[in-house]
DNA sequence: GACCGTAATTAGTCTAAGCTAACGACGGAT
DNA sequence: ATCCGTCGTTAGCTTAGACTAATTACGGTC
């Protein structure tokens, strides 16, 4: 990749453009989202999430100082800069276009297309993203129904709520199913909580942490633990509604 | 990209299995395609088309040698082994179906897309590629008309010759561009040298170095230069025979 | 208020890959 | 045979990023 000329790089003093090279960008990603709501994100989360040693995070997280990246107290964390942010949301929107693309355009699984989009998200050019985006459309959302961010970084704001939180009796519509665990990931799709997929909540039996859902007709028993990050609109309407 | 474990390397010895790095990968690709004819390669020739020192290639050249990759003799030049060759032609395979597929389904430019491709060949999973390829129906050539080696890095061996040697009142049928020179390819395409044209050799001046061609029926007066790189085959059939 | 454990930072190494400067080898012209 | 220029190699540095080991800071306990 070359590494060659570092630039007026003075010790010690804000500089500016690094090259954003792939780590840079993915602790960027991750600082995003790990860090919602403007509260700092500790180094150790860092560091577990990024499969890297705490030490690694403190060096990085100088250098993206540095830059102007991330805001970055000594012993307390660190935030996104406005800047950084912008970075991130640029990344964020290459990952998830890519992952839609991968899903719809050459049929990977969705577990899959996360992996390959986070490798390939580093390499694709602004021209073959762009490419890309035009072949599938512009499409707002990717496959698990996240927003994606527009080419000038602007991420639509959506009021969700968690499934678990539906009361006995209401219904809603699925819009976002957000990847923690493979598996359960791959076991809500079979049993048919996808975006898009109107649910009811049957019975609540929260006692017994014990949750007895109608998705598109099926049934469905499960525990609150096993429907963490699935979130609704209230609204029943079937099918994604356009809001701008 | 985490650097991490590198395994049990011992120093001088001949060892097994280091990954495939980026570089790594150029400089096989490289190697390949300036050593035809198993001639081996020179360092400076080497070093120039990478864009990179004389001393960085030597570096890297004892590096790969001791992966069995290349064997480099002293002072004279490196060549690929067996494996290496193998290697070579599994990046190769990438390269052509990507750029295959940046063409035929994003609709890049033939330019444009050799660089897109240069790039991403090296993030592109095997499973990922192997999606693509499927998607664009196993071609066996790219859009220059390239042969793609099989999965198995087997390259289809074909009798070609450059159309400047074609007699006056011969014709043939374009099956290969080869990519010196942007500008050139561009001219090729907007004068209708493309693989499948057929061409027709109208007068040849030898001693002006002066070619009068008529390609699908358009007249095209060119100089050899300007002829170098278009390979053609001598049967004049038109469309892309299925052989093998 | 002293003590402990965890989290964060500092100090010092390592590797891949690049670079420049200096040195050696070899082929061609004298 | 000698000399010179080019090419290749060796020596020694640099940078990004990661690592381990050692050290400091801080929030709670007793």
């Amino acid at each position: 990749m070359g590494a060659s000329r570092t630039g007026g790089s003075r010790r010690g003093a804000a500089r500016i453009a690094a090259p954003l090279t792939r780590s840079r960008q993915d602790y960027l990603k991750a600082l995003y989202d790990l860090g919602r709501e403007g509260r700092p994100t500790a180094t150790s989360l860092l560091a577990r999430r990024l499969q890297v040693s705490a030490p690694s995070v403190t060096n990085m997280l100088r250098r993206l100082a540095m830059e102007n990246l991330v805001r970055h107290a000594p012993r307390a964390g660190a935030r996104l800069t406005a800047t950084g942010e912008r970075a991130a949301l640029g990344i964020l929107r290459r990952h998830r276009l890519l992952e839609s693309f991968l899903v719809g355009v050459l049929g990977l699984d969705w577990a899959e297309a996360h992996d390959e989009a986070e490798v390939l998200e580093h390499g694709v050019s602004d021209r073959v993203l762009a490419a890309i985006d035009r072949h599938i459309q512009h499409p707002r959302e990717d496959p698990h129904g996240h927003p994606i961010p527009d080419a000038r970084g602007r991420l639509a704001r959506r009021a969700l709520s968690p499934l678990a939180l539906l009361p006995g009796g209401a219904s809603g519509t699925v819009r976002e199913i957000r990847d923690r665990d493979r598996r359960r990931m791959a076991r809500w799709k079979q049993a048919g909580l996808v975006p898009g997929a109107r649910v009811t909540m049957r019975a609540v039996q929260a006692l017994d942490d014990v949750f007895e859902l109608d998705v598109e007709g099926r049934r469905l028993v499960t525990g609150s633990e096993g429907l963490d990050g699935v979130l609704i609109e209230r609204r029943p309407e079937r099918g994604h509604a356009r809001r701008h």
